[in-house]
DNA sequence: GTTTAATGTGTTTCAGGTACATATTTGTAT
DNA sequence: ATACAAATATGTACCTGAAACACATTAAAC
């Protein structure tokens, strides 16, 4: 990767392969942005307006800007459609198959996020923007039924170790919601007692001496995330 | 990722954003090919051709082809570099800073792959071609470091609990010869025995019956990788 | 044959995870 | 007011896997 690319600048005429020859990939990202609500998480979808996708949904992606880095892109996507800028992204895969855009060659890499999908600040404009359940989605337009099952995968992989959930969580939150969350993410019941258990042991959490309101039964103790370890994301990922 | 595309191809006359303005990000791969050698990990690096990082190396690259899948065109430079088509490889992470060619906007996959450095089929047939040990890399050429890392830091997350590390060694090997590689991985010290305890409790292994031989010292079993295991592999990680 | 250096196989200990039970607090219905 | 239902809050016993550690065995080298 020097060699060819010098030969492609300098000599395009003179050589068999033109520049045109490579630079004809697209390049795209593609976010997997997820919420949570009802007990359940949900993906944020887009119908798409490509005849050969009619009636099916996909993923929110944009070409990426000549001028812009990649995970930038991913982040103007986020912007553009959420009007968040606060959130986790993270980079999982790029998937470039030679057929998987019907109009030409696209390489698309695709992220995920975790959102608030109650937040404040949160403007879904464009009415065909949906939130669907993870788990009763069908077809997706092009690969993004791969594309999000893969971004699922590292989101459950991770989800133990790292302090990720939290930005599915309002600021407040009791122990209940936050556990309901995980058994949301990973599609299997925990223990109450154990998972309490298990997340007093990390430093993820500080107890905000207060307890829920309007609930149809015994209130419990809400939390916030610790804001060291807020810090400590902030600076790891670089959100915005 | 839909609407931008179908502008381009359909109206590019008439859209502010022409075509060339999306087509001219070149897309790569660069392979991070590792192998095991004097008890070191090293990866295969080729001098930089050019002149803003002369004498600098280095990963295996090339442009990826218009008519090629993404996954397709690593192998092909594993192919064309090493000679070798039986070898696993994974992508690990994208890269895509603005600046990180100096002759234009490229986005680049990374991939690593593991092969036994003493492969009867290999054949590195470029002299600028070299294997470096991994422990004594200085600077190299673009951002080509951090992919290095990048792709160490994925080795060493999954060495212990995947069977990938077999591809580092010959057919036949001991289980000394096993715990070296990945000492040499993980650059820490293992126990024998407790290792020796843990390799014995996967099905990873077939013990030959056979002992080591020219040895200065008590010969050790030799074993190879479970064939059930090999086959697995490829059928999961699509080897060629 | 004695020494040396590696192989080959336990046992004990400790930490983390899983399974499981009981007391407490609040809201709700009577 | 009282009884009941439902969720919170906390503690213990058990099991599994990892880490620390010791000794007998085999073959090469002298």
């Amino acid at each position: 990767m020097s060699d060819k690319i010098i030969k492609t600048f300098k000599n395009a005429e003179t050589e068999k392969i033109s520049h045109l020859d490579y630079f004809n990939i697209a390049v795209s990202v593609d976010c997997v942005i997820l919420g949570y609500e009802d007990k359940q998480l949900k993906v944020l979808l887009i119908k798409s307006d490509l005849e050969e996708f009619s009636g099916l949904n996909s993923l929110l992606g944009d070409l990426v800007r000549p001028d812009e880095d990649l995970d930038e892109a991913s982040y103007r996507i986020l912007r553009e459609r959420t009007g968040l800028n606060d959130v986790y992204l993270e980079q999982v895969q790029t998937f470039g198959r030679i057929g998987r855009h019907p109009s030409g060659r696209v390489i698309t890499t695709a992220y995920f996020s975790l959102l608030d999908l109650h937040h404040h600040q949160l403007r879904i404009n464009q009415n065909d923007l949906h939130w669907h359940p993870i788990h009763k989605i069908g077809k997706l337009a092009f690969d993004h039924k791969d594309i999000l099952e893969s971004c699922l995968h590292r989101l459950r992989q991770q989800v133990l170790e790292r302090p990720l959930i939290f930005s599915l969580l309002p600021e407040k939150f009791s122990l209940r919601q936050l556990q309901e969350v995980y058994e949301a993410i990973l599609g299997t019941e925990l223990d109450r007692r154990n998972f309490r258990k298990k997340v007093s042991l990390k430093d993820w959490l500080v107890d905000l001496n207060e307890m829920e309101e309007d609930v149809p039964h015994r209130p419990g103790k809400l939390y916030k995330l610790n804001p060291a370890l807020k810090k400590r994301l902030r600076a790891i990922f670089k959100v915005v």
